[in-house]
DNA sequence: GACCAATTGAACTATCCAGTACAATTGGAA
DNA sequence: TTCCAATTGTACTGGATAGTTCAATTGGTC
């Protein structure tokens, strides 16, 4: 028999403490975007969340309001983070042919190294991005990546390096096929084929090969 | 206060009825297979399902064991459709370049026509294909896939339409990602680029597109 | 050092939900 | 007709789960 923990001697942390509620709200995310990542929204457990937590279920209520409050906070801070490095690419200095290759890398590169990112995206959209669409904090910003692609694109139709005739956000659309349908079905193309895209030398032969396939596309 | 319907003078259908459980199998696999596919696995609700069957909850456990038995047999019967599919396609008469085009044709429009299997894919991967893992009706079969493309892909070098060096791997995930990526995330690019891949005329630009690229992946 | 607002903890609740008990009914074989 | 095995319906259960209650503690401000 064990007996109960008396009742009134607890309360109490380690001597003295300063209150952090960033770093509360930081630890929290960062479990809850590991438990969304791996369950989706229906399949994730406040409980299970609170309890990796260095916190108390109630400070998930008390900062986020409830488990769709804390989804939404998950989700804005990938899409703050992809918008981050979108913006952090400096393709202007790149004669076309190279900027759009390095476009294509890097995008794949992200892709692979953020599988939680793709996996995130994966669950918004078997929500059909309900989320996406109620969050004030999301929106609009993405078309900076098309606006990106738009200038590589005339720089390359203006210096004959690349065809006529193609849309910005169809070449958008296949980098960013190519980048993110090797992470997101990851594990029924290695239950399929026996293949582990995300081994180095798989990744490192499929990315070669969406690079080149999107130069093959855009370029004459 | 409305009085208890009477205990015992119930149990009885339109006066006679026959036995047909396969009947009864398909109407329940159909109705799971559209629940699966709104709400995922966690998100699916058993008593939804059964609802929305012209049979009861118990039918359900009868026939499928419990709810992950009910979403195997969704699963097997969804891959079982897409494998004839796959072996309804007749390539072997067609030249390499227009074998190709019409395959990947093909599989975009089937992509695009069945987004219950897109999407049933998508829940299977956030899964991490454990089910299709475990399932022995599943697994092996897909290499048909690869072989039919690997055929194709020969014929090509023979005749100097294709370049040398290529992966039929590489191929078919070019393919399925460029079908693929389109339906399922169909939600998010709504969302963020307001373009509505489901419209007739962004299919069907996505469609060329996406033929055109995998011949010039693919050609020399 | 006192007070207030922000922060935190533990136990609790109401509901949901997968799965079951059990009896009843039926089709078909003998 | 009788009887058994295959079906089917109703009501129920035990546990999980999102969210709440309420009191307590603390940091910072005056």
């Amino acid at each position: 028999m064990v007996t109960a923990p008396p009742l009134l001697a607890k309360r109490r942390k380690s001597a003295s403490w300063t209150q952090d509620p960033e770093g509360v709200r930081r630890d929290i995310l960062a479990v809850a975007r590991a438990e969304f990542v791996e369950n989706g929204l229906s399949g994730a457990r406040v409980d299970e969340i609170a309890a990796k937590t260095s916190n108390s279920k109630r400070m998930i209520y008390y900062y986020f309001g409830d488990k769709e409050g804390l989804y939404r906070a998950v989700l804005e801070e990938a899409y703050a983070r992809i918008r981050a490095f979108e913006r952090s690419l400096d393709l202007a200095a790149l004669p076309p042919r190279e900027a759009i290759a390095t476009l294509t890398g890097f995008t794949f590169d992200y892709h692979a190294d953020n599988p939680d990112f793709v996996r995130l995206v994966m669950v918004e959209n078997i929500h059909h991005a309900r989320h996406l669409a109620t969050s004030t904090k999301i929106s609009v910003l993405n078309l900076s990546a098309i606006d990106m692609i738009r200038e590589v694109y005339e720089r390359g139709l203006a210096d004959g390096a690349f065809r006529e005739g193609l849309d910005p956000i169809d070449i958008h659309l296949t980098i960013s096929a190519l980048s993110f349908y090797n992470v997101s079905n990851q594990a029924s193309i290695r239950q399929v084929f026996g293949h582990d895209m995300a081994a180095p030398e798989a990744r490192e032969r499929r990315r070669r090969s969406a690079i080149e396939t999107v130069l093959r596309m855009v370029c004459r």
